[in-house]
DNA sequence: AGACCGCAGTCAAGCGGTTAACCCAATACG
DNA sequence: CGTATTGGGTTAACCGCTTGACTGCGGTCT
């Protein structure tokens, strides 16, 4: 009952068994008449190398491991769930598979995240937007393990890192909302993140760059899930705050939307009285009542180009990997001039 | 710049191999003493073993794997979620990593599925609710792999499966709305799983039986992926077709929710005009207007109770593993007795 | 003709662990 | 006192594959 081993191949053929083996990973060497030979008893016996073995001997398991953040519900999050989809399939068409972690209580206290590289478990990792709070993944900092941070950067360290132009999205925003005519924004913020720290300031400076007055950009924080509710009570804030402000930019879509619920019960209309405004692109955009405005963030892309990116690091074909990926601006309905410049 | 491996530890301590071995691996032939100073050095190098090396020597790699279907969002899809983490965390508690899958088109036509425990890359398998037309899951028929359907099954093999029981929420739900004086129902049906034409065949089953007359029993299918806007479509023909239906059940919360939207944009009031009901008891179900009433179904709790199984079959502690999962009836605001009856 | 050079394979030393079988001193027992 | 048992380790044979070094050989170059 056991399985076949290589050697069983190597002795169908009457070949040794480097032979199958170079055979098996297309090496030049041997020649096409004994190639077709070995591929051939393969294909009878239904034979498969044991991954463990191969692992072992040629020290890369062809698995990345992707790290989640322990979320409510961050298997049910489009957000996580397009970064994760390009991950995947990058690694599947590279005969790559995928281990998944959520850097959970356990997973930090044990320091997993270095035990999963140091037992050879897998050849990368992805760490997926984590927020400030991570402070363990410093710990990585002068490791040369092929490992990288997706839509994050972690600052005064030489960590690498793959992630959404947030800046020049915030840039993007701001010149849209502007160049509506738009002066007294209100921002909600995420500020947990590094990221939702740069799109604030990115946004507030970008905005009194093209004429707003500072002190009329109001900035309210979201709220550490940068969900619907949060941007639910974010609005409520805002507009009990500053009656003033013609319009709304949230820094994720999810806030956005719940934005826009909170302006909706409470009888105002966006765009006539108000426009708010997302950012990423999730599906839901497209489906609000009036359709969101939003910077596109190709996340499926991003995540693509990870999983690339973590392998070359793996195989040393890349020293340092450091990359900026820009939105597009996704003009829907919810956005118009304000009121008095119509 | 090596790693430290297992001989390191041995060497520092004046010990075998096999002595560290067996101390990492809590056999009790090893004594305090010598343990102590094992565990002592492991700790001073930071040592952790090689687990490729441990998987090929011990044959078992630690690791399972989960199968999603190949559907638009499935990573972002709160069902497969909460069973996904529950399987993450059971795995995790029992120092087991999760391999993510999904069965698309490469990964049915190169037999994968079958590689993947040929190759030993993981120690179980767990198939998420597929549909009816994956029939590649037959070629498990026959084999004692540790391998398990996870909220479906395969009629006439021998393949395992844990599963909610569809046919008692089908009862429990039919008793509900029955109860409430319903006995025109419009049924919204999934039919493209087994599960589904369980459901739809039990709820009717369980209507008639209860006085029910079964012309009055409407059927009309879903759609493929079980969609709010699947669920929309449906009410729409639903209630086109038959205005007299003062009740509809749907297979999933979603399309329940969908069906509820597409009510309320006619004009029509939940639960006054028509009672709506779904199944599954996702978030979103709670915060609907007014609450879906539903049948809560433990998806998380499956999912943990599906990777312990799937580990017993692995270690031989369990020979076949079917079970059932009962639902809970989750009583909210979205269903009333009927005009007539009040 | 002799040195040299691929070409097509083979040899054998790992990769880093696990574990059955064995070994030996100390204790228990008749 | 001789023998069986047991606690605590060790030995060595794997697990199944990769890969650098080596070999034999027919053809090239000088």
């Amino acid at each position: 009952m056991k399985r076949t081993t290589i050697s069983d191949i190597a002795r169908e053929c009457g070949v040794s068994l480097s032979t199958v083996s170079l055979v098996l990973n297309n090496s030049p060497r041997i020649s096409a008449k004994t190639r077709a030979r070995v591929l051939a008893a393969v294909e009878k016996f239904g034979y498969q190398p044991n991954m463990q073995a191969r692992a072992l001997a040629s020290r890369s398991s062809r698995m990345v491991s992707v790290v989640v953040p322990h979320l409510r519900h961050v298997f049910a999050d489009i957000y996580f769930g397009e970064i994760v989809s390009g991950i995947y399939d990058y690694a599947s068409e590279h005969d790559y598979k995928v281990m998944l972690d959520v850097a959970n209580r356990k997973f930090v206290q044990n320091r997993e995240y270095l035990n999963i590289l140091k037992t050879r478990r897998v050849d990368g990792m992805l760490f997926i937007a984590s927020s400030m709070e991570d402070t363990y993944l410093k710990e990585f900092d002068g490791r040369k393990d092929a490992f990288l941070l997706v839509n994050h950067y972690y600052p005064d360290t030489d960590l690498n890192y793959i992630m959404i132009d947030y800046k020049d999205s915030a840039r993007q925003a701001a010149e849209h909302l502007t160049g509506l005519g738009h002066c007294r924004i209100g921002l909600i913020a995420g500020v947990n993140t590094y990221t939702g720290r740069d799109f604030r300031d990115a946004f507030i400076a970008a905005c009194t760059c093209r004429g707003c007055r500072e002190k009329d950009i109001v900035v309210t924080e979201g709220g550490r899930d940068w969900s619907q509710e949060d941007g639910f009570r974010a609005a409520e804030k805002l507009l009990s705050e500053s009656q003033s402000i013609t319009a709304i930019m949230a820094a994720n879509d999810r806030m956005a939307i719940g934005a826009m619920r909170y302006v909706h019960t409470h009888g105002l209309k966006v765009p006539e009285d108000i426009s708010i405004m997302g950012v990423d692109d999730i599906p839901d955009a497209r489906f609000t009542t009036p359709g969101l405005t939003t910077v596109h963030h190709p996340l499926y892309t991003l995540g693509r180009r990870a999983c690339e990116v973590v392998l070359q690091l793996f195989r040393g074909e890349l020293d340092a990997g450091r990359e900026l990926i820009a939105g597009a601006l996704s003009k829907r309905e919810s956005t118009a001039p304000p009121r008095d410049m119509r």
